[in-house]
DNA sequence: CGCCAAACTGACTTACTAGTAAGTTAACTG
DNA sequence: CAGTTAACTTACTAGTAAGTCAGTTTGGCG
């Protein structure tokens, strides 16, 4: 049965965007239930601790990815499809709401974080590069992708790019976004998209 | 003349580390006077408030990259030498003590972040990327690099993997860097470093 | 209707935050 | 030697952080 109210999922959605725009240690339990119009001890009553709200939200994060890709992981695919998806998804993540990916808010301030999101983001990075990897892996046996080396490094190298990247648009504005996205795909022969 | 102490040094390399571990949000004040033996009024002393401390730590860092770099940026020189530096100095401060670069440190935090250190983060961006550009054209010209596209979006894409991987390096350990170090060589048509 | 439990509120504690103000020490300076 | 100043300490404020707990509202159910 659904719950009777949707509190939860609306401070798991304000809680989300407070962190993507300023990091795990940059916003309180009061700045969630403020603009929600609840009490600090509300958002308690659902996620006890703060470390319970952000393992849950990268964990979703991480179920979201898996929904995604599980079709692809298993029998393969349109690779570059994939890829230019997983583009078009960050690069209007971060236009709307100059949020960073998950992965990014926390790495940032891990060595502050509690346990239980340190490894909540150790498994979604797993299941990132896991999933990058298949795309170099299956973009390259089908002639889409061209490039040299292991296709787990060509995945790393992808996944950090656009994730520093997302970063750096802070500094630099959205053309930085563009250009690494571009320079991804002519790395591999792939046209560049037009600016 | 020199100063009667090193205090203030020794604050400025403490938070340093503190910053680059933690983020800007996650360490304090007493973070810093305590393994100094010193009080926190003392670390005010030096630094009125924690935009002053931050925003002076990425000047720092500012200078000593234009300090390093700009007699390539005026001459031209080994632009295979200035990339290989650069990893080695960026493999080298991630394996000692697990630091994401000081860009990395407050861009995931931005938008919590006062605007001195906003400001201060906009022109170190600025010159690493007019100077990795540099890098990339001089290599380009000379034949040392092999790569498709505009110079700058070269600079940008390595320069963001680098960061990206420096952060997922906390997740992953330090075959990620390696990885991805790796990879940008490959890119270029350089050969990677055995491993 | 009355009961129960989920979903809160109000009021609170404890701990820590950045920052300040006034006083102290010790080295240099005239 | 007296005065000045840099470099602090001690003691504090006001605000905010996460987290707790006892009580209240609300909707569904027998």
């Amino acid at each position: 049965m659904p719950p009777r109210t949707d509190t939860r999922e609306r401070i798991l959605s304000t809680a989300d965007l407070l962190m993507r725009q300023k990091g795990f240690n940059g916003f309180s339990y009061q700045d969630i239930a403020k603009p929600l119009g609840i009490r600090n001890a509300a958002v308690h009553y659902h996620f006890p601790t703060k470390a319970d709200l952000a393992a849950e939200l990268v964990e979703n994060v991480r179920r979201m990815l898996h929904d995604r890709t599980d079709d692809f992981m298993a029998r393969g695919g349109d690779a570059r499809g994939q890829l230019e998806a997983f583009i078009a998804f960050t690069m209007n993540e971060c236009a709307c709401d100059h949020t960073v990916c998950p992965v990014g808010a926390i790495a940032a301030d891990f060595f502050s974080l509690p346990e239980p999101v340190q490894a909540a983001g150790k498994r979604l990075v797993d299941d990132l590069v896991a999933w990058m990897t298949r795309v170099c892996e299956v973009g390259r046996e089908q002639g889409q992708f061209r490039f040299d080396g292991p296709a787990v490094a060509k995945a790393e190298e992808i996944l950090t790019a656009l994730q520093g990247a997302r970063q750096m648009t802070r500094f630099r504005g959205p053309a930085m976004l563009r250009n690494v996205a571009n320079q991804i795909r002519r790395d591999l022969g792939l046209p560049a998209a037009r600016d």
